[in-house]
DNA sequence: ATTCACATGTAAAGGGTTACATGATTGG
DNA sequence: CCAATCATGTAACCCTTTACATGTGAAT
């Protein structure tokens, strides 16, 4: 009931789902793979918690659902205050979190490391992140397809829809810089041939 | 001097700089900041506990230096163990981290949002990518100036290099998907003018 | 018979952020 | 006189990840 608890994003990203559909924690732990697992994740087990969190904060309920053939399930839905306090977060603005990019990182140390494994590190990069920018363009095609009348602002639809472009955008700009990187090394190797034999 | 410790990502960080210069804890808060900051960040507090971690793990070594207007401080280098991990570390298979993007979390359920609040939001963050691909352009364009003659991959150069280049792509990346949200929103306006009147 | 899918949690540890403590010197 | 810069750390807290614990029913 109190609402004087601080939400974290998991639980923002919580109340997201259970807006689109009433779940229960194993649901939402499926549906957050996928397409929310492309920009947030979590694990089962802090899911539970952040559940307990949630409702005792009163932004969510729970109902029970005893079923015949599998365990009682427990049913999360939004409260008003949820629904509100939700529908207000999304258009606070974001401050600029911290970034943390592993593959940047060794690219600034990049100097000290073996030219070849270096290539190899970023080819295999490449190819992951291609596999990725295919999958989504893929799932976007498949959604452009089912709403052939166009996906508007308003429609819960819009965020799987805009979820999946900002994914095709990243991609294509992670592609891109290992690209270069690639590029970059195998120039050295062209001009610098033999240099260590 | 055992070497069974786990190094952090920040660890690795930490080795980076200090691999290019021996410093002080202060002297790699500050460094940290620049360029590094754009890619990978940590507080003060956090520095100084991991710069005793990597110690005990016998990957650097400090000598004190005494200061006539200055408190002593700690000058850390990097040992021979020291530069054999991060060499190897560098090109290690970067196994891909979970995404936290809380921006397009929102977006995920901004169908729920006031559609001329969602338009600000995006509007802003617009502009502060417009600002940091401006900023990276300028930096890049001054160390291209400094470094006629090309800058190869063996150089520590090359680590500012590429990581600049690393921001500017993603920051394009951003920025394009910004304008394609204000644009969806703005589309939305027109051919629905005076929904809510 | 065993694995997979359903279903819910607790406990511990790790890594990062924030707050706090201390103290000297230089510049405005 | 006060703020900023130099310089090092401790303690507490928060969020996240990993490991563990438990149990049923359906499919192979």
């Amino acid at each position: 009931m109190e609402d004087n608890h601080i939400i974290t994003t998991l639980g923002y990203a919580l109340l997201a789902l259970v807006a689109r559909q009433a779940s229960s924690g194993y649901d939402l732990a499926q549906r957050l793979k996928r397409p929310i697992g492309f920009f947030w994740s979590a694990n089962p087990s802090h899911i539970y918690s952040e559940l307990a969190r949630l409702e005792k904060a009163g932004l969510i309920t729970h109902q029970s659902i005893e079923q015949a053939t599998r365990p009682t399930k427990k049913l999360f839905s939004l409260t008003e205050s949820g629904q509100a306090a939700l529908r207000d977060w999304v258009t606070t603005s974001v401050e600029p979190a911290p970034p943390h990019d592993e593959l940047v990182l060794r690219a600034y140390a990049i100097w000290l490391a073996d030219p070849d494994k270096a290539i190899q590190l970023f080819q295999r990069q490449k190819e992951y992140h291609k596999a990725r920018l295919a999958e989504y363009r893929q799932i976007l095609a498949r959604i452009e397809r089912t709403h052939e009348a166009g996906i508007t602002v308003t429609m819960p639809e819009f965020g799987n829809y805009a979820t999946l472009h900002a994914g095709i955008y990243s991609e294509q700009a992670a592609l891109g810089w290992c690209h270069w990187m690639v590029d970059q090394f195998e120039r050295h190797a062209r001009q610098d041939p033999e240099q260590e034999k």
